[in-house]
RNA sequence: GGCGCCGUACCCAAGUGGUAAGGGGGAGGCCUGCAAAACCUUUAUUCACCGGUUCGAAUCCGGUCGGCGCCUCCA
């Protein structure tokens, strides 16, 4: 299967061909650890994941790294700003070492609790200082730096390509530019490679170079420890829409400046969350964490399958209707394919057992589906119109129950929104068996008092079961229950 | 001021030249002691607006209005 993908750098869908035939290597920009991710933050890697889960679907081998900057960094590209570590830390009152700890651990939580792959490799930037120097004298031997006011800069004009990513136009640049000027740039575009001249004495994360005692500009880091893990040249770069700009612009500066050959073939931009009135940001006030969805009563994948709704290189709309929507729909989804599930079981068949095996060979109705499927993930990672193709199979009675169950697991090694647990027949809150003992206990007495005809009583029962999150459902073959 | 993206039903959202996916919500039916759940039916002759190209446009071109992102740390 051909995977078709958009390039920023072009601006065109391509077919995936990679450097080295069924293997996919992909760096992907991870995040400065001096704060909390919020839901925005989230929803890119979610899409990172969705396309590493694609290629593995397809039978690549995948080599993702991602990196955690855990260095500080200035709240602006030059020598003025706060360093947001620095800022973080005295707030809380810890070492900025503790804070990048701190906020790493529950990133990593975040990404778990949405079934997101861990990369192969994640690395840390305070890790691999000594590649980031080795990569800056390479540029320095080549000639693209100067130094000035005891910092190194890369000097954009030495680099013909400069901008090409975004688009920008360098004389149009310089005539809009209205951030504050650093008076030791030639050019407004160049920026730091190495800080000797931080005006914060304070500064608690330091390393010797040759250029003098002092820590890394940002952007250094992902060429350096891409290259590192990934090669010189490879294949996929990720990342926000934001960084096309200034942050994967200047990577693709002194990468290819320092190896004096292309870098990386593909970049793949993933686009914002946004609210009412704008995209989630600390300042705007619509600061919302994993954490604080699940303390209104989400589970986790309500938002992972909130995300699939809308395809990465469109901006979603985010309202609590809108997640709501999301809730409602996977609830009824995973319901579903626990129907079917059963529903195949007392036909005897052999049900989510070894997923994608060749003893579980699908027929042509279900092969049509899968294609489907496959054919909406391929073209440019269309996940919105994918999850239209698993409602369309799970409805298609046309269908074995058992092979539908198949479908649903099968796509879901991509999308990997719980439906694969639930055609195992898993549930994800298992209740307690005391609990269960007396969940049933008081369904056999409302059981009873229906018969009696005393309503009122058994209305009672299935209201206090309610509440604890237990929803009766009576049937011809008597009540059953399950987790609201 | 410059660059880019977008505007599809009550809401979210696919579709980018061949006659509107999917989900949520709503409505009706069936079932029920009443509910709930399931199931069935239904919910945009129309894609912000105005022109143009075309046999044919939500999809292409021009304009208008509206929203958003970036140009500054940012997913």
């Amino acid at each position: 299967m051909k995977i078709r993908l958009y390039n920023t750098l072009g601006r065109e869908l391509q077919v995936f061909e990679p450097l080295e035939a069924g293997t996919a290597r992909m760096y992907a920009c991870g995040p400065t650890v001096y704060n909390y991710a919020h839901i925005g933050n989230l929803r890119t890697y979610v899409f990172e994941d969705l396309l590493r889960r694609t290629f593995s679907y397809f039978d690549y081998t995948v080599e993702h790294v991602m990196n955690v900057t855990d260095v500080g960094h200035l709240t602006d590209d030059g020598d003025e700003g706060e360093d947001k570590m620095i800022k973080s830390a005295r707030e809380q009152g810890k070492s900025v070492w503790d804070i990048a700890n701190h906020f790493s651990d529950a990133f990593f939580r975040d990404l778990e609790k949405l079934n997101i792959q861990m990369p192969e490799v994640v690395c840390k930037a305070t890790d691999h200082i000594e590649d980031m120097i080795g990569l800056i004298k390479r540029l320095e031997e080549r000639g693209y730096t100067y130094l000035a006011g005891g910092n190194l800069y890369f000097d954009v004009a030495k680099f013909e390509k400069y901008g090409e990513l975004a688009l920008l136009d360098r004389a149009k640049l310089q005539a809009g530019a209205r951030v504050e000027v650093d008076v030791n740039k030639r050019n407004p575009q160049d920026f730091v490679l190495w800080f000797t001249n931080s005006k914060f004495d304070q500064q608690a994360m330091q390393w010797d170079s040759p250029w003098g005692r002092g820590y890394p500009g940002w952007h250094i880091e992902c060429s350096a420890m891409s290259m590192r893990y990934l090669g010189e040249q490879f294949d996929i770069h990720l990342g926000g829409v934001d960084h096309i700009p200034v942050h994967h612009t200047n990577e693709i500066a002194q990468s290819e400046a320092a190896t004096g050959k292309p870098w990386v073939r593909y970049w793949i931009h993933g686009e914002f969350l946004v609210m009412t009135g704008g995209k989630m940001s600390k300042s705007a006030g619509g600061f919302i964490t994993l954490e604080s969805l699940e303390e209104m009563g989400y589970h986790p994948l309500d938002y992972r399958y909130f995300c699939l709704g809308g395809h990465y290189r469109t901006q979603l709309q985010f309202t609590e209707d809108s997640l709501n929507a999301a809730r409602a729909a996977r609830h009824n989804l995973l319901d579903r394919v626990r129907r079917l599930r059963n529903e195949a079981l007392q036909n005897g068949t052999s049900v989510g057992t070894a997923v994608g095996s060749a003893e579980n060979e699908l027929g042509d109705g279900a092969q049509a589906h899968l294609r489907a499927f496959e054919a909406a993930v391929a073209e440019d990672l269309n996940i919105p119109k994918a999850l239209a193709e698993l409602w369309q199979s799970l409805k298609d009675d046309s269908v074995s129950a058992q092979e539908r169950v198949e479908l649903a697991s099968r796509m879901d090694c991509i999308l990997a929104i719980g439906v694969g647990t639930a055609a195992e027949g898993a549930d994800e809150a298992e209740a307690s068996q005391e609990d269960v003992a007396e969940i049933e206990a008081l369904i056999a007495e409302r059981n009873e008092a229906r018969t009696s005809r005393n309503f009122a009583r058994a209305d009672e029962i299935r209201d206090d079961l309610k509440e604890r999150g237990v929803v009766l459902e009576d049937g011809p073959e008597g009540t059953r229950w399950k987790r609201g």
